[in-house]
RNA sequence: GGUGUCAUAGCUCAGUUGGUAGAGCAAAGGACUGAAAAUCCUUGUGUCCCCGGUUCGAUUCCUGGUGACACCA
């Protein structure tokens, strides 16, 4: 039987260096699931693996998107999909791992079949935000997917204006996209956590983030800021290093910033995951156990 | 040594004309289906520095103590 690990964990936890180990010893490649990492350009500020690393193992999904590229998760599932598809003709087995949840879900689970928005309609919604404001999109919602509008967020725009985005797009209400089904897989999916002690994983983030300046993510940013609006740079790192290039942040408060958003991203991750019963979850240093489990499962 | 000011949430502070208290930040919890490292929601019991006094009742007023700061010696 053809069989997907994932490796799974909050940011910092050490999934970098263990995937690469798990991947040896199966004889797979690593596949990403980091949505910032895919892009190229941003290597320090993702703690995207190093060359040291990457030849040690195949690694797909690595610095392959321009800063400027749109991508989704629904790609991000599609792609995937398609690499395991040719992958599994020569492999039993493989290793997929990051921390980007709702990535790995659209892998493990899939995700609705939804018309991806024109750049025409969606700078237009946006427009009409900026001009009209939250409460005439809100109204429009209401009339166009009462169903999805009663179930919303409503303070949240940004699902707000996805939802107006596909209706006037395909002519029918978000909400009659969102089947809530779980797409099979042709293959059996274990997943993996690694998890820490919360005291012992904030401070290796607090650690990781004055590593990445000494590294010098600030020029890492720098050479980004003509792209600073792309969503790939709306990220914990680069934000925080704009604010600096703008002037309005001293670089030691920007490192303080991005210690706290970075800790609160991994919580954010750990959240997601903890909700998922189907992971088994291991201590870092635990991979003996972890590899023996592997093994017992192939 | 003298005088004055201050002592309240992890931090910075507000406030209670005497009826046991609340902001910002920090922190914690949660939601999540095509922008997801995104976006959004919820959460404040704390010896109101300590011992006494006045009072039905003191964190608030008063005596004393302790500590911090400022000024004067």
């Amino acid at each position: 039987m053809k069989t997907l690990l994932v490796l799974l964990g909050p940011t910092a936890v050490g999934k970098t260096e263990l995937a690469i180990e798990l991947a040896r010893h199966i004889g797979s490649p690593v596949i990403n699931a980091d949505s910032r990492q895919i892009y190229r350009g941003l290597p320090i500020g993702t703690a995207a693996p190093t060359p040291e690393q990457l030849s040690r193992a195949y690694h797909y999904f690595i610095g392959t998107l321009d800063i400027t590229d749109y991508y989704s998760a629904a790609r991000y599932e599609a792609d995937v999909l398609q690499l395991t598809d040719e992958l599994f003709k020569t492999h039993d087995t493989l290793l997929l791992s990051g921390g980007s949840m709702l990535y790995i879900d659209a892998v493990c689970n899939g995700i609705d079949d939804i018309p991806t928005i024109t750049p025409e309609i969606r700078s237009h919604l946006h427009q009409r935000l900026e001009t009209e404001g939250p409460d005439t999109l809100k109204a429009e919602l209401k009339l166009l997917d009462p169903d999805y509008y009663a179930h919303v967020d409503l303070k949240n725009t940004k699902r707000i204006l996805h939802a107006l985005e596909v209706c006037y797009q395909t002519g029918q209400p978000f909400s009659s996209f969102r089947t809530d089904t779980h797409k099979e897989r042709p293959f059996r999916i274990v997943k993996f956590g690694l998890r820490r002690e919360r005291a012992d994983l904030f401070d290796r983030i607090n650690q990781r983030v004055k590593q990445m300046v000494a590294d010098g993510l600030l020029e890492e940013a720098c050479a980004m800021l003509p792209h600073r609006h792309e969503n790939a740079l709306n990220t914990v790192g680069y934000k925080e290093m704009f604010e600096v290039l703008d002037g309005h942040w001293t670089l030691p408060f920007a490192i303080e910033r991005m210690k706290k958003n970075t800790r609160v991203y991994a919580k954010k991750q750990m959240t997601w995951f903890a909700k998922d019963p189907d992971i088994q979850w291991y201590h870092p240093s635990q991979a003996d156990a972890l590899f023996q489990t592997v093994d017992a499962l192939l």
